[in-house]
DNA sequence: GATGAATGAGAATTCATTCAT
DNA sequence: TATGAATGAATTCTCATTCAT
């Protein structure tokens, strides 16, 4: 169910005051303010609380599914797919930054059963996309293949993570699109296989 | 400031609700009921629902910090203390649940200003030990010297963090030590220095 | 005042949500909703939720108005006027049961002056000619004379009400047809004039 | 579970404000004005508003329970405990209005599953001790036996209720007691066995 | 070391109603 | 004849905290 314009409104007052103290900072009072309404006035675009935020967590998952999406359509395979999608994710959270502080501390969410299915289903799928991607670079020995296919999301994401976390702890203390560039850089150092590495070491001398 | 006993009791049942319910769950009333007093008893032993908070976060970094002293104590160095910090993250989790499912969402805790420089000295410092360590790894060519420390950092705590998160949000579906263990050895193939994984790699074949 | 073809549906729809829920299931969204339309639209055919409210007693008052327009032009005149009336309760409570559990539950109404006035005349008619009928009873010898005409209203109707309440409380759980009729036999028994009970009492015997 | 004094006076005041004005007057807030503290003060002393309104009901029970241990122990019997009863109800009413005012519209509770429940558990009990006594009065012949006991009830306790209920809407514009008196003799007159009622028209004529 | 009673602030939500279109 | 957007007033309830005992 698409949202319309009042509610789309609606939804990026409550990311900005989620970005800005968490969800705890998400009243309906605060939401009205911002919106220059009184609360009442939500209720007529949202049936309560619940759905503004899962409308929140909808409008992240479909920022996020736009890599998938242009990866499909040009054909990007392998690790070039996982590149795009892992600097993808910096260029959202530079874009987005009130959407992604959201998205990137699920624990807010995990707690209320009503949200934490939703976000679940989310990671899983992007976790199969992820694992399809790496088991076609294993395939055309791009990547080593000494490393389960799980491991290697967790050795890929858990760093992607932190380092969004690091830059939002750190008030947005450095450039994350540069030092996003380097770890991917770092990634495919300790991802690739043997021989492309020795290679690679070979230039480093 | 050592915490006496009946203060000690206070922050274990506060560990157990926040564990189970998010910082959302923590509430002077739920508490005290969870200790079979009234709220106003709890005043007699912290000035205010901050101090209990804060005091939750102190007691996850003495935790945190055993194993430094022990490291520091039996001499360890190198990519040895690496393993014996990061294997005794999942042994702290599966000790202490409650404790472990606070400390790793520290977004719980970031929004509140009063929480968060706690939080960050105590992530700083444990970044400063890994980065000791690691350095000291490199200078014995136990680990490759082509990634820069800060960013070994996050590529070895990222993982560590995302899997204790996932052990989290599957309601403890897997085997986080034996998990933990292939995580470690994968990491350990990612991280050595060129020679030491060229062999590896020839007794695969 | 007639009301017209939107107002009738309007006042329909009202008394189908008050019977089913009390006059506190009454609101104008439900309203509103039960008739597919938005609130406001509502307020193009009644001034206010008052006026529906009125509307609706209105709507009863014509409805048991009907019986004593018919008693009028057959010429029923005593006891049969009586049971004609008593029985006729119990017909139009199956009839439209939504009326009825509204009607009869007067105290959800007396509480708001604007209601119970309209609702004290209403009564007010209905005993006055039900009093008429019994009088004439009394006076063709009919009905006992030992009882004044005021108590025998109330020990003829407070049974009557008794027992469509107690058929509303039980969910429709008997016929009410059946058992009005059993009651109106007794009814009669206990309000005959001596010499035909003693009639009666001898078939029995 | 008995009733604090604190929760006594909460239960009496919110019958005072249920009984001017209905439940629907029966808020929180008046509740506390009534008391002169503030709302939260009540929420130390009831779980919810739910569990005032359901003490309210219990508190009805108690009191009109009272007249059946006295029936029980004094061993009054058949139609004099029927007797002992029915002036109990207009006794009741009159001490206690508000209370009176309350039950005798279970109307308004009935649309409450939470309190429906326990209003016809009541009210279930009530006929069954009506009707015990009914069977002993028909055993001993005072009270005729052509009409079953369910009905029996119905003619007694409709009768009843409906005086009441006129009381209330008059804005006791007229002595309970006395007219609760005269229906009483007149119920006799109705109910008794054939001998004894000839003998009373005798003395009429 | 604890309780009973209370509070001010604020939470989400529902209500009947209005107004411009 | 209706809608979309809004409102003021009220609702029940929870929060951390205080104070006298």
């Amino acid at each position: 169910m698409q949202l319309k314009k009042r509610q789309l409104a609606i939804v990026e007052a409550a990311l900005r005051l989620t970005a800005s103290g968490g969800l705890g900072n998400l009243t309906v009072k605060k939401l009205a303010g911002e919106l220059g309404v009184t609360e009442p006035a939500l209720y007529r675009h949202f049936l309560n609380k619940s759905e503004i935020v899962k409308a929140m967590i909808g409008s992240f998952e479909s920022v996020s599914d736009e890599v998938f999406v242009r990866i499909e359509s040009e054909g990007v395979r392998g690790l070039s797919a996982v590149e795009l999608f892992v600097k993808n994710r910096f260029q959202i959270v530079l874009k987005k930054p009130a959407l992604s502080k959201v998205m990137f501390s699920e624990e807010q969410f995990i707690d209320e059963p009503e949200y934490s299915s939703l976000l679940l289903g989310m990671m899983h799928r992007h976790k199969e996309n992820l694992c399809r991607m790496l088991r076609e670079a294993q395939a055309d020995g791009t990547v080593r293949s000494d490393i389960r296919l799980e491991m290697m999301f967790r050795l890929i994401f858990g760093p992607v993570r932190l380092l969004i976390k690091q830059w939002g702890m750190s008030q947005q203390g450095f450039d994350l699109l540069k030092t996003g560039d380097e770890m991917w850089e770092d990634l495919r150092k300790i991802l690739s296989s043997g021989k492309e590495r020795v290679g690679d070491e070979k230039t480093d001398h």
